[in-house]
DNA sequence: ATGAAAGCGCTAACAT
DNA sequence: ATGTTAGCGCTTTCAT
């Protein structure tokens, strides 16, 4: 029962040197696994470590290495997305010989605190999932260490982003529909969200290489479900057979007043969000939508930075990952038309 | 565009000594806020220390004074609750005056090697949102250092618990549909979940206490929507008039089937969760639940940590704080009943 | 109030 | 293969 206190001596290297009757070199030797021991002695060295519950102390390590092999990350504890950041993250950082020291983002603690406490740290890279810093904020930071930016553009050329493919999503989404014969697909906006303007813009072209710009319509909406329920209201005024919407939460406002207003999804109207979120995966909600490849986009992030600590050149500040489409049950082909049509979007 | 590199110079504290034109010792009297030096050094200190861009570095500062101050937490990325509780570690481990290291559990990285990362960056007590570990490796871990359960119960005396009442929580919950005149209240069980024993011992006194026993009824649920979809449906078989849920993910998969059945929810059934997540606060899903107080948690865990490193006496290992009934839209009086009733719960 | 010097636990360079 | 030594950046005596 008696617990490590403050000040409590520790297992140190020296100790497992005196018990094993080594020097602490050989010892250092032996624990990083580096050449220059033999057989014997590594084995006793261990055998010896092992019976002290000795572990070696990183800091100390790192202090005399000069390095800390150690990559900063900034996320939200908000964000469900970003626990599967973090999750792809520890995976590459470990491939990579790096070790991930986290710093989260929460209702009382910004980012430049977050990002405060990994500077003491000494990490030698920042992820950062950013979200309230200011791109001169950001650059500023890019000036002091190499910065990593997920899942948001930052127009900085010293600034790496990595982040997901938005525009082509929405080329996606729109074949998608557009092959189950929608015509009439409306796009709910996200406003000035981060990756809005983007997913407008890959509606738009999408639309038109289809020739539908002529039907092309966006609609305001925002970024949570209160703003999907919201819009729900005015594409009901003049449905559309498919919609298009900013993300899932969005979809999700949609999809409960649509449903509740009797209409079938996707019988009367197809419903494609953006994210993939936990959410849109629950069984009832089931909802066709626009993925970001979170390994994909971790293992770049993690490759990036350690190019740029390893100081290797670097091409692209920029790297885009390809979206994926997760087809559930919110779209469907459009069904035969009885009615006339309403007075857009047909060629 | 000048990014520190790997082994490149880092400002120390001698540089700013050397350019304030004092001893490194009084540089780091000034960074301390540590008594012995003159308004006027201190003011030249920081200065200096401003411009260079002086960051003290936290592993050297320790490695010296013995101390780390430093709070292991383990947290899951999947759990949104645990986000919340992190954010109140970060403000209680503020006041405390000490620092907290996150490590992560995901599904690739588990309990034993979140620890094992912790250890190496010697924290002087651990914060544990457990999951997986058994009783016996928490007691193991507790011998070696000062150990925090976080929402849950563990049976060792040597482990302190920090948790929430979860007993009293379905005592309220139960009270609570028992006044608006239900009598017929099932129970889904999170099986062996942690949490899911408590909670049902506590449903049983509560019906027990009202004269429902007879009523009592507890299906086999689970920890997931998927889990609560399933049940859903030998709930429907012969449907209670209320039912309290072992969680709120349970509950809102619950929700789905049971309002895609056409039932109206509370009119036909009242459902009742349990944690308050923030799927529970959704405007579409607003689930009346049971909350725990986050912010107490985390105080109580922080001071509990504290105690333990600092060596001060500690009476009780388990802190319980009282669970908070969060009313939202699942729950109502019960419909005067047209039909008969079922076979059970009738008094 | 200020400075000199020792040393925290470890690794790296250089001996042997 | 093994040991010796120096020193990472800082805090902490102990002088002055």
């Amino acid at each position: 029962m008696a617990s490590q206190r403050a000040g409590m001596p520790r297992v140190t290297l020296a100790d497992v040197a005196e018990r094993a009757g080594v020097s602490t070199a050989l010892v250092s030797i032996v624990m990083r696994d580096a050449p220059g021991a033999s057989p014997q002695t590594r084995e006793r060295v261990r055998q010896v470590a092992g019976e002290l519950g000795y572990q070696p102390d990183r800091r100390a390590r790192l202090l005399r290495s000069g390095r800390t092999r150690l990559l900063g990350v900034v996320f939200s504890v908000q964000h469900a997305f970003h626990g599967d950041l973090v999750t792809g993250l520890y995976a590459a950082a470990e491939k990579a010989g790096y070790e991930l020291a986290l710093s989260a983002i929460t209702p009382q603690r910004d980012e430049q605190r977050a990002v405060a406490g990994l500077m003491a740290e000494r990490c030698e890279a920042l992820i950062v999932m950013s979200l309230d810093s200011s791109a001169a904020q950001l650059s500023e930071l890019a000036a002091r260490m190499p910065l990593v930016v997920l899942t948001r553009n930052v127009r900085d050329p010293d600034v790496d982003v990595v982040r997901n493919d938005d525009r082509r999503g929405l080329h996606l989404a729109v074949d998608h529909l557009v092959e189950l014969g929608h015509r009439r697909i409306a796009h709910l906006d996200g406003g000035r969200a981060p990756g809005s303007a983007e997913r407008r813009r890959g509606y738009r072209e999408a639309m038109e290489r289809h020739g539908l710009e002529a039907g092309a319509r966006v609609v305001a909406g925002g970024v949570t479900e209160a703003d999907g329920a919201t819009a729900a209201r005015e594409l009901l005024a003049d449905l559309p057979t498919a919609v298009t919407v900013f993300n899932d939460r969005v979809a999700t406002g949609l999809l409960g007043v649509v449903r509740g207003a009797g209409l079938d999804v996707p019988g009367d109207l197809s419903v494609l969000g953006f994210d993939d979120d936990r959410l849109a995966r629950l069984g009832y909600i089931d909802l066709t939508t626009v993925g970001q490849d979170a390994q994909a986009l971790t293992e770049l992030a993690v490759r990036r930075a350690v190019d740029r600590i390893e100081g290797r050149p670097v091409t692209h500040p920029h790297l885009v990952t390809p979206p994926q489409l997760v087809l559930r049950g919110t779209t469907g082909p459009v069904r035969a038309d009885p009615g006339r049509m309403s007075g857009w979007g047909d060629a």
